[in-house]
DNA sequence: TCTTGACTTAGAGTGCGCTCAAAGCCCTAG
DNA sequence: CTAGGGCTTTGAGCGCACTCTAAGTCAAGA
């Protein structure tokens, strides 16, 4: 397979593999006759794995410390173990702290529901100058 | 109220208000006498609300739309509560995604307790070359 | 045969969200 | 009165994770 066609069913861009490979979050692609990096369907399931990581938000500092152990072999089990289990509890702490955040949202957004009643407990009910009145300036995050 | 003292209230560094009123996220602040910026407790209060939208996952960008709206006055509400239930699904919807991924998490965790079964489908018990094992280059990420 | 497009490399650039540096002013405790 | 620390500004720097550029090689289809 070639890094393109790996590229279309992992869903990360060719670009994004040959950076992984270069920061040993991939092992050195075998190469055809041409010199181009050939892959077999073990990659397609470790870059999947990596994405599951992604998604859950651990860095990539932490992937290659995986990775890193992985290449060890077999010994490294239950330290493996250990480093996905922290992770997995740092990630449901998290997780909690989003669902509080959301519940605020969700009073926030029924409350806009009801025809503007002003709750001095609401912050956001107030009508401060938020913007930037004077000709200060601002970086790039200003226009919009 | 102090920058320092609302620094320590809302657990965001004095650098980082400054920042926030740099690019439009927080009003100009008063001055006290002396050219310093003074607060109010709504100031601890708007912080607030930004600190769980970023919990949340919310790009400043977005902040920065609804604090402009917001600043617009109350016939926003509608297109404020619009903003945030569309930022709602889009954080349900990844939250999903971490569900998915914290469950492959769980499954592998609890393959590393069974003594080093290895199953076939499980690419993470395979063993191949992850690191570098020529001299190349590697970034910043490779010391570790 | 020609052309198109995917591949190769080293290295530079991007976007985000801070975070810090430098140089100087001012308030307060001792 | 003095020392220490907190405040002010502008502007640069950082860490992360890509993302792209330039210049070139190579393979396969019309």
């Amino acid at each position: 397979m070639k890094i393109g066609d790996l590229a279309k069913r992992t869903g990360i861009t060719a670009h994004t593999i040959r950076y992984y490979e270069r920061i040993g979050l991939l092992p050195h692609a075998h190469r055809d006759g041409s010199g181009r990096r050939d892959y077999g369907e073990d990659s397609v399931v470790w870059i999947g794995f990596l994405s599951r990581l992604k998604t859950t938000g651990m860095p990539i500092r932490d992937m290659l410390r995986y990775a890193k152990l992985r290449a060890q072999g077999d010994s490294t089990g239950p330290a493996r173990a250990a480093l996905l289990s922290e992770h997995r509890d740092r990630v449901r702490a998290h997780l909690a702290e989003i669902h509080s955040a959301l519940t605020v949202l969700d009073t926030k957004i029924a409350g806009y529901g009801e025809t503007e009643r002003m709750d001095p407990n609401d912050a956001d009910n107030t009508k401060d100058n938020i913007t930037n009145p004077t000709g200060a300036r601002q970086n790039r995050l200003g226009r919009d």
